[in-house]
DNA sequence: GCCGTTTTCGGCCCGACTGTTTTCAGTCG
């Protein structure tokens, strides 16, 4: 059992003890042992063997302890299944819904014994939901519009989706002439790769009053809208055609910093923040930080005020998860995370010779216009049939192209190599998909699985080990297959691999490619921790694709990386003796 | 259910908005 399922049931079982009205501090405390479970970058399952290591992680006592070694032994949650046995298991989808709680919940299924997503809307038809107590008319038609959402959308938008969206409506909000600040917060500003909602924030000496200060206006009239959710006088939520939500508030300018600290997050982040205000007899919120006598101690719209004023070196917002920044930031050693520009060169994209729709010079220039300083052409090898994958003669032609190209570009100005690479295929079994006097050949070879991911995790883990073990192999690529909403990553025993990389000198890609993404922040700081070198690339099969990078930098920035960590920040020399070198 | 340079008991983060109320519970972030 992996620690995103032992995560995932510990969730579930907070929800229903949520339902059933037990004490909201035991609910919490399951739901903190789920992300303390679920950001371990170590196997639970091995962990377990050790309660001691067990105990040692934060939220995790011994009641939680003995449950997590029931879970890795048995698959299951006695408590969750005698819930779920009370209460349905549609109870847990339910609420997933957007306005239904768990006091609603628990509401309708006292009175009509039903707990699934369709028995609910069908008494909310039948008109049956406003006869409960604090149910009216108006709440049954918000709970069928919920549920109709909640079917259509069902999960989060990736970051590359919500990009465009934010970046039109802050500069909307800014172009409005009363409008001084403006800003997106939450878990987009946090860099997360997916969002549940976007968050903004803007802020002027006077926006207005009334029912509908004209920034709000402005806000409902923007493109795309599909329905507004909420509207006060300083908030105002709407929903999209796509199914996201944006909500946008109004501030008082003084209050600006403080509210973008405040609606940043991560939840986790800001409750340390505000016990670490508490033990300093100061309250935070998302108005400012005042002392006891209520005075302000960080006037002002500057948000690193804050984290002055409670002793702190301003915390990237990518770090704001309570995964040991605020120590950090304490003791002044936060690390200098990578920065885009930190980027050389991109060593993972495709070309017409097999999927990719342009030609090595295109690809080349189009590296050129962005300012690295060499790429890595990578086809994929013959298994996979569907890309037209090289076999050894395709290869070895394909090297003498790239080999041709790179000696008019590294003369061109400015200069760009270009680097003879190839995706090889990990077969079922762990062996390479082409002969090993060609794969000699390569300056670069990532190894990546593109089929079976059907294996268990043993059987997967030997696979990658194997390949890993190779004397070729330089990186391991999409290492878990994820394709984000669209396919879960495979398993595999990571600690185990990662040892590997690092004994073999192997480096392990963050795949930038926005539905991507298969090393998580979590993994890629374990990479860094455990001295494996990280590539981040965007497997590019389009020029335009080469924009994908902002992406990985977002989760390795997310993964405490700096640019030490990353081998392609190495100038072009350096690089290709890292290369030889294994 | 967790946790402890105030503690092994008594705490555990905070405010806005909504719908239904006539002062507030529920939900959300």
């Amino acid at each position: 059992m992996e620690n995103q399922d032992l995560g995932r049931l510990l969730r579930e079982t907070a929800d229903l003890l949520e339902v059933a009205g037990e004490d909201a501090f035991r609910v919490r405390s399951y739901r903190k042992a789920a992300e303390a479970v679920e950001s371990c970058p170590e196997r639970l399952a091995d962990l377990c063997a050790d309660r001691k290591r067990l105990l040692a992680l934060p939220g995790i006592g011994a009641r939680m302890a003995d449950n997590i070694a029931e879970m890795v032994s048995t698959g299951r949650l006695r408590l969750r299944e005698e819930l779920i046995e009370r209460y349905q298991p549609g109870m847990l989808e339910l609420l997933k819904v957007q306005g239904l709680g768990p006091k609603t919940v628990s509401l309708i299924w006292q009175t009509h014994r039903v707990a699934t997503l369709d028995e609910v809307e069908a008494l909310a038809r039948a008109g049956r939901l406003r006869e409960l107590p604090r149910l009216g008319a108006k709440a049954e038609e918000k709970i069928l519009r919920a549920i109709a959402n909640y079917r259509s959308v069902r999960g989060r938008t990736l970051r590359a989706t919500a990009e465009p969206i934010v970046e039109e409506v802050v500069a909307r909000l800014r172009a409005r002439p009363e409008v001084r600040q403006a800003a997106v917060a939450g878990s987009f500003r946090r860099g997360c790769e997916t969002v549940g909602d976007l968050d903004f924030l803007v802020a002027g000496p006077d926006l207005g009053h009334g029912a509908e200060p004209p920034v709000i206006a402005a806000f409902l009239a923007l493109p795309s809208l599909a329905e507004t959710l909420a509207q006060g006088e300083n908030k105002v939520s709407v929903r999209r055609h796509d199914g996201l939500q944006m909500d946008l508030r109004l501030v008082p300018e003084a209050s600006f910093g403080a509210a973008l600290q405040y609606f940043t997050g991560s939840q986790s982040h800001n409750v340390k923040l505000r016990q670490r205000a508490q033990r300093r007899g100061a309250k935070l919120n998302e108005y400012g930080l005042f002392d006891a006598a209520g005075a302000s101690l960080a006037e002002g719209s500057e948000e690193a005020a804050i984290y002055r004023q409670l002793g702190l070196d301003w915390i990237p917002p990518e770090l704001r998860e309570d995964a040991g920044e605020i120590e950090a930031a304490a003791a002044h050693a936060l690390p200098a995370l990578l920065a885009p520009g930190d980027l050389r060169g991109d060593l993972h994209m495709h070309t017409v010779e097999t999927d990719g729709r342009a030609t090595i010079e295109e690809m080349a220039e189009a590296a050129r216009a962005r300012g690295y300083e060499y790429i890595a052409i990578t086809d994929h090898s013959q298994a996979l049939a569907m890309a037209h994958g090289l076999d050894e003669t395709r290869a070895r032609a394909h090297i003498a192209r790239i080999r041709a190209a790179d000696a008019v570009f590294a003369a061109g100005t400015p200069p760009l190599r270009i680097l003879a690479g190839i995706e090889v295929d990990i077969l079922a079994d762990g062996r390479l998909d082409l002969a090993d006097d060609v794969l000699a050949e390569m300056d670069v070879v990532i190894a990546s699985v593109h089929s079976r991911f059907d294996q268990s995790a043993a059987q997967m883990t030997e696979r990658l080990l194997r390949a890993v073990a190779h004397p070729s192999v330089r990186v391991l690529g999409h290492a878990t297959g994820r394709l984000l909403l669209r396919r879960p990553a495979y398993q595999f025993d990571f600690a185990r691999v990662l040892a590997a990389c690092r004994d073999h000198g192997v480096a392990i890609e963050i795949n930038a490619s926005p539905d991507r993404l298969d090393i998580n922040d979590v993994q890629a700081r374990a990479c860094a921790q455990q001295g494996v070198a990280v590539v981040i690339n965007t497997d590019a099969h389009h020029p335009r694709h080469l924009d994908f990078m902002r992406y990985g930098v977002a989760t390795a920035r997310r993964g405490w990386l700096r640019a030490a960590d990353v081998l392609n920040t190495l100038p072009c020399a350096q690089l290709l003796a890292r290369l030889a070198r294994r």
